[in-house]
DNA sequence: AATGTTAGTATCTTTTTTGATACTATATAC
DNA sequence: GTATATAGTATCAAAAAAGATACTAACATT
């Protein structure tokens, strides 16, 4: 009786004023280098894939391809590829990534308070 | 000739409006549980361990200890344990979480838009 | 004397993330 | 004809995170 496919949303705290399911939020926007890159989108507009790769120290070309991947699957990053050689590929935030500048303002600003 | 003893937070573009050191952030409130357990204590104030555990769902025992170990460690939370049998321990949101709570709305009305 | 209670610790295993390396296509420049 | 540039993919290895299980202390209750 009810198998537990998605055991992650279904019995958070719904009711309480800023309450939300932390565990998709971290799916969509967690590891180690997903806020970099939307960061870089979100406040710089558009980047090239060797633009971010540069621009992001230590990332290597898997991950920054893994978590593009992941990021567009989940409508926060457009991909635009041209058909060119070399290859020309353009990154940009969506519009629903766009809506997360309010919550890296705050971040930013708690982390200046309490730096 | 400055050592890197922390890769992390050197590279990262410090000039742009809303931008922080994202991997030390991640550091923090990342992970599994963290955002899940500061979310309980920030909005429904001190829980005891076992209040925790029990509202948490699917966590275990060992995982929670360590979370709030590392959030303890971090000054997020603060671990008071009274000398009694059974032993009592409760948590408690500092501060410097308290003021989490702007990202946390933030995040909710994030998720609310874009649900 | 056995059982229940709370908040753990100690190990070990599994799973997930991250990293390193080598390889590709193809137009253009040299 | 060789090298260069770009944006990848395909493997494999290593490291980190998470999970499972068993164990503990010490008092209270039955």
């Amino acid at each position: 009786m009810g198998k537990k496919t998605r055991k992650t949303v279904e019995h958070q705290t719904p009711l309480v004023e800023g309450t939300c399911p932390m565990p998709d939020i971290a799916q969509l926007i967690g590891g180690k280098w997903k806020l970099i890159i939307l960061q870089i989108l979100i406040f710089q507009g558009m980047k090239r894939f060797g633009q971010l790769k540069r621009q992001i120290d230590g990332i290597t070309q898997t991950m920054l391809t893994t978590q593009l991947r992941a990021l567009e699957k989940d409508g926060l990053v457009e991909r635009k590829a041209y058909p060119e050689v070399p290859p020309r590929v353009e990154y940009t935030a969506t519009r629903k990534a766009k809506d997360l500048e309010e919550m890296f303002h705050a971040m930013h600003a708690w982390w200046l308070r309490n730096e």
